[in-house]
DNA sequence: CAAAACATTCCGATTAACGGAACATTTGAC
DNA sequence: GTCAAATGTTCCGTTAATCGGAATGTTTTG
């Protein structure tokens, strides 16, 4: 991740900020916040003055240290009512068990899918193609495949207008998008042959609960050879089409109690 | 909350923003967040496009409404490794119950004392003088009081510098502030007869763990009259000192385990 | 006790943020 | 389907906030 975008703007600045923050939960100085950032001693000093204002950040007492406070935990909290990496925590551990190879779990935020869960089974050679938090713009990888095509015309439409610069940057065309969603029309799951990582492929079906809301994509991903087609109709799909469905249905449970 | 105060700074302003966001978990709309706020629809646009470069906020697709986004939640949860909030909440409801009257747990933040969690017992008149995110100096109320008076010398001292100014907006002196630390010397408890809100009163006691480390404060408000000096020692402190040992051990495991 | 490392404040130059107004788009009513 | 109203987005000159270097203060370390 070699992300040397010259940052401007006092928000991103802010952002990256807590971001190093995030990674030392027992507390950074200001000398390290200095040396993980890219910003001179002056403007941490500053950013961190202001976000301690907003109660954002606060200074350990004895060690000086700063440290990310608990305003960013209630607002989390309110932020997201269902939290889905929590609920399907088990059902993503089972799969990757008997399958052995490596699951996602994928949301759709806006024109970008998250990888919000990730468990990883026994076969040795693991693929793991996403971290937890990482973005994918929809469409692009299985499991942003199975939420674009699981969407509205209107939409997908949005989509691919919004995102036409960051596909580009994954090397995928309207055309293969086109050829990927008729794909998924026909079998059900959206499916990436060794498209982003070569060497490795990925399926993945939408989570969409009774009210067909679509809330998520449980993707598995595992070196070519694991991926036969006998495979995955046999064993894959079946497995995940259970798993969707349950988690659909604990969601479903989670926001109506 | 009157709370007129100019907002200067990006930061300030995002935070603003986020605030308002954080109220309406099913997403605003761009006019209605510029209704919320107090900024004019240019800066809150301008705003909104640089939290959604950062991933803090996202647009829904079909509505066009803002949304807080998952990455928050994922900074959240490394901010806050253990979660007192959640753990307390049993036992803190067992107070209320046990002595209808209103249970607060505030944990300490470099100066300040957040409430992260409240109660209220069957008591018909309710003192709600803390929402659950409020801020106090480390000093002012009881639960505030506790902590301060639980903490060295040496971080005492550093908070009257630092907090000299809040603590002056409570009407709060140096001089009480001390004498309220010699009976808490005392008593072991911290107390506050009627200072910030008149007719009420609310005792506090400190939750420290195995290894000595501060980590809350339990306080119990109530009017005046149910705050007999009998009553405090051989029903409430009693009580509370039960749960705040049990709160402590059930946050060493946690951080253990 | 001196020196080094670290944290904080000050300062003028520069930049980026501000908000009003113009423009574009969507929504709702007829 | 068309028009009007509401909402969302872009433009642009002004202003205020940010920038980083250097000076000052503070804590830690040898």
């Amino acid at each position: 991740m070699i992300e040397t975008t010259a940052i401007t703007g006092s928000i991103a600045r802010a952002a990256r900020i807590i971001d190093v923050l995030a990674k030392g939960p027992e507390g950074l100085s200001l000398a390290q916040i200095v040396a993980e950032s890219e910003f001179s001693k002056t403007t941490v000093f500053r950013v961190l003055a202001n976000l301690q204002d907003v109660g954002y950040v606060f200074q350990d007492l004895e060690t000086r240290k700063y440290r990310l406070g608990q305003k960013l935990a209630r607002i989390a909290q309110t932020a997201c009512r269902t939290d889905i990496a929590a609920i399907s925590k088990r059902g993503i551990q089972r799969l990757a068990t008997l399958t052995e190879d490596t699951i996602f779990l994928s949301i759709p935020e806006g024109p970008a899918a998250i990888c919000i869960s990730r468990a990883t089974g026994a076969f040795p050679i693991r693929t793991l193609t996403l971290n937890v938090g990482d973005t994918r713009p929809l469409g692009v990888g299985a499991g942003a495949l199975a939420l674009y095509c699981s969407m509205s015309e209107k939409e997908r439409e949005t989509i691919r207008r919004i995102n036409k610069n960051w596909m580009a940057d994954y090397g995928v065309s309207e055309a293969e998008l086109a050829a990927d969603f008729a794909a998924f029309q026909e079998t059900g799951y959206a499916a990436n042959f060794g498209r982003i990582v070569a060497g490795t492929s990925a399926i993945s079906v939408p989570v969409i609960t009774g009210a067909g809301r679509l809330v998520a994509a449980i993707a598995i991903g595992a070196i070519d050879a694991r991926m036969t087609p006998e495979r995955i109709n046999t064993v894959l799909i079946p497995a995940m089409r259970e798993e969707a469905a349950l988690l659909a249905q604990r969601i479903d449970e989670m926001e109506q109690g």
